[in-house]
DNA sequence: CAGATGTCAGCCGCACTGATATGA
DNA sequence: CTCATATCAGTGGGGCTGACATCT
């Protein structure tokens, strides 16, 4: 932080925080090195649409690509890889044809669920530094900001 | 999560947690959708870097990589970019003629001040659903996670 | 007609692998 | 000779823009 004093002296104040969105980074590239794709089972992306369906399917396609922060022209090839083998369905919607339903099939969650367990190893691993309480609030904070912006 | 029971039925526990390092990326997309390289005055690889320089510089080049987390590699091509500029400056270090002693100079830290307010911004907008208490214990909770992989 | 949704082609930043040069 | 550090070329997944088709 630069702070312009009366005088003309520029002052420098050393106490500029690094910023959450920074460590958040930080720590994402941290999980993403660790999460290799042979340990998963599938690619991270296809790791998070499974994890969103899992959740709550069925869903609108375009409800999906908000909800795990995907450009809507890269869900398609993404649900184009999933629907090839047989994960997920996409079903015209009856009451506005323009839309698409997306539904996870029971092979897909059988694959979520092996890829699941992978993560949470992964995740044990990276949160390490943190205690069972710890990550209980690490995740009810992050809950919490992801739920403000629906 | 899948049970498999004694009689062979095999249950599937439908409390599945979505997981912390899920929610994590999905901050992350969000904060990097949002963070706009002309708002932000720089890429936000850049940005990682000046941010990990402005808060211990100099650095050797080697603990700038592991730092960022970001390949050696990859880490020479970004340095090469931040010189390029003048917002850093490398030198041979006298002990071991091999290593890099990486520099943030006055330009890089104006450059780094200037983006910094940016990422203010952007943060207060992704981080919109939490209070500044919460906010607090996020930072402090990231950070620790964080600390156990030095 | 305009507007929304989905699809596909193409571009580009960026992370990784492999090979090379230099110094301890 | 070996190991470590840094550099560069090449490769590939992933995110974005733009154009087009379909439906409301």
């Amino acid at each position: 932080m630069i702070i312009y004093t009366e005088t003309g002296v520029t002052l420098r104040c050393v106490v500029t925080q690094p910023g959450i969105i920074t460590k958040l980074a930080q720590l994402t590239k941290l999980s993403h090195r660790r999460t290799t794709e042979e340990l998963l089972g599938m690619s991270w992306r296809r790791f998070i649409a499974l994890a969103t369906l899992a959740d709550r399917s069925p869903l609108a396609q375009q409800s999906l690509c908000e909800a795990i922060v995907m450009d809507p022209n890269n869900c398609v090839l993404l649900l184009n890889e999933l629907e090839a083998d047989g994960w997920v369905e996409r079903r015209r919607d009856p009451a506005d044809r323009r839309r698409h339903i997306v539904e996870l099939t029971a092979a897909g969650r059988d694959a979520y669920d092996r890829a699941s367990a992978a993560r949470e190893s992964v995740e044990d691993d990276v949160l390490a530094g943190l205690d069972a309480d710890e990550r209980g609030t690490l995740g009810a904070l992050l809950s919490k900001a992801l739920e403000g912006h629906r």
